[in-house]
RNA sequence: GGCGGUGUAGCUCAGCGGUAGAGCAGGGGAAUCAUAAUCCCUUGGUCGGUGGUUCAAAUCCGCCCACCGCUACCA
């Protein structure tokens, strides 16, 4: 009986392009997603798109097509990202569907038999030529002295009819599950300002949950005047793919969810809302919410108006996808902000995997098919430096695995990097080519333990360069129903057959 | 303003009470199996400032400076 294990990208909202930090959050989702799978876990990973509101209404409007056309259009590029980066994931929900606005309304059903939804007014300051609300922060004086939007579009102080969620009888309960679960919100950083928001002296307010003011959205059960608002509607969705309002299906048994993967922008929408939302639903809460960090672009902030938007896919032509998978997750602090730039990114393609992991391949491999017939060497008698290398790489399991259960990605990377560069100097150390001329037996030992280190290393990589570890481990005589983390104990026998070796990473060179 | 975080080698960062660490960059050497890749040695820091606690402080506490985040209806 395998153990479930249900993780979730947020659903991307199709209102602009698909960006570096889109695929970012799913290739994180991803590499996670993967290693539990090889860690003998049974996975559902969900990711999507978000395609209610005002704003995909007036996307759609000024592109002259039906909200729904649009929304097909839009999440399919996304989906067609998704498959780009090689993620995978095994559902894609789209908010427009069928069942997701079934799921909806049962959930609104359930909070509002439970007593916690009731009809009020959002007031707030609205701009008719903008068609939009504006927060009192965000209002900007002109020069008569008046507040008007940042657009510099005249406001009114409207009221608009609107359901609530009684967010506000939430507070102290969230606060007291956060407390009593200190992995509940990572990283930790995070989990302060949430708790900082939560004890603030306003306390948590009630939620505005539904709208008058656009169309494109979820009705509300007995009131056909009101849309959902984006709470319901977009949270909903990690119920909706797993069967929700029937919690007896096949997939009920993932829920709760074990991580919800989201970006620091929307990390208050999944530590409060949702969880409230739920406890308010009695539906049991997901273990952990974890928010990452944004990335800067040659160390400025990534913005339209700049003009430095980075398309993964341009990345992924240039570079690989495994390269920029790579990438995204060794070079920063997962949940800190990371700074991208090209000549990072090549550092590190040439560096750690052109010169440090597919060099050592691939010495190691040209070496056994030039030297000792192309087959899996004979492993002899251990040294002192073997038993060293062999500690190290059988560590790796579990000192990799807690790190990615962190979502300490680059401290997983660094820590297979430590081996790989001890690899490096093994090889060197023990020198097989002057071996070849004074001990065959120990030099087949020795190239035996430079496999059993790769296939190990080519193992666990997977998550993170599925495509390219898959060479490798072809290259190490692998079979492929042998590559799962339990497979590890298994060595390669003696004498196994090794296609002809050839390079995995090459060095990037700058066209001139 | 309030709350939280960060400030350690040229760069990116780890260490978070017990004689300053890694990678990259720089310098010297070795080796030649390999994608001219690798390995070894090495230069370099009064750990933002200041006061305190302690036998002992990057590491704990106070104050100051700089930068960043949060301060709700923008997914």
């Amino acid at each position: 009986m395998k153990q479930p294990y249900y993780l979730t990208t947020p659903i991307f909202y199709v209102n602009g392009a698909p960006h570096i930090g889109h695929a970012y959050t799913m290739i994180a989702a991803d590499v996670l997603a993967r290693w539990k799978r090889l860690d003998g876990h049974e996975v559902f990973f969900l990711t999507g798109t978000d395609e209610h509101g005002q704003k995909v209404e007036k996307a759609a409007a000024d592109a002259g097509k039906a909200p729904q056309q649009f929304t097909d259009e839009v999440s399919a590029i996304f989906a067609d990202i998704a498959h780009q980066m090689n993620i995978s994931n095994d559902a894609f929900i789209r908010t427009t569907e069928a069942r997701h606005k079934a799921a909806c309304q049962a959930m609104w059903r359930k909070l509002a038999d439970n007593g916690h939804i009731y009809l009020g007014g959002y007031e707030g300051w609205y701009s008719v030529r903008d068609e939009s609300f504006y927060d009192e922060g965000e209002l900007v004086t002109n020069a008569k002295g008046e507040k008007v939007a940042p657009t510099g579009a005249p406001v009114e102080y409207v009221t608009e009819p609107s359901y609530f969620f009684r967010m506000s009888s939430f507070g102290q309960k969230l606060i007291d599950h956060i407390e009593a679960n200190p992995d509940f919100i990572g990283p930790r950083e995070r989990r302060n300002e949430v708790l900082g928001f939560l004890k603030s002296p306003e306390g948590l307010k009630d939620l505005s949950i539904s709208r008058t003011s656009f169309r494109w959205g979820i009705p509300v059960p007995g009131d056909d005047a009101h849309v959902m608002y984006v709470w319901i509607d977009a949270l909903t969705n990690y119920l909706t793919a797993i069967g929700y309002p029937d919690m007896t299906g096949p997939l009920a048994k993932f829920w709760p969810a074990d991580l919800h993967l989201v970006g620091k922008d929307i990390l208050r929408f999944h530590a409060v809302i949702w969880p409230a939302m739920l406890m308010a639903a009695d539906i049991a809460l997901p273990k952990r919410v974890f928010a990452h960090g944004w990335w800067t672009i040659e160390g400025e902030k990534m913005s339209k108006s700049i003009g430095n938007v980075i398309d993964p896919r341009e990345l992924a032509e240039t570079f690989g996808v495994d390269p920029l998978r790579f990438f995204l997750l060794r070079e920063t602090t997962f949940g800190s902000d990371g700074d991208y730039s090209r000549a990072s990114l090549i550092r590190r393609m040439n560096v750690e995997l052109a010169n440090d992991l597919g060099n050592l391949a691939q010495r190691t491999l040209s070496f056994i098919a030039k030297n000792a017939g192309g087959v899996m060497p004979k492993r002899g008698e251990s040294t002192e430096a073997d038993l060293t290398l062999a500690a190290q790489r059988d560590a790796l399991v579990f000192s990799v695995g807690a790190a990615v259960d962190r979502q300490a990605f680059n401290e997983a990377l660094e820590t297979i990097w430590v081996v790989v560069r001890a690899g490096n100097a093994y090889i060197d150390q023990q020198a097989p080519w002057t071996l070849k001329k004074t001990d065959l037996v120990r030099m087949e030992a020795v190239l035996a333990n430079l496999l059993d280190l790769l296939r190990v290393i080519s193992t666990l990589l997977q998550p993170f360069m599925p495509d390219s570890m898959a060479k490798m481990l072809d290259q190490l005589g692998v079979p492929a129903d042998a590559r799962d983390f339990a497979s590890l104990a298994t060595p390669i026998p003696e004498g196994t057959a090794l296609p002809a070796p050839a390079g995995v990473f090459p060095r990037f060179v700058e066209a001139v």
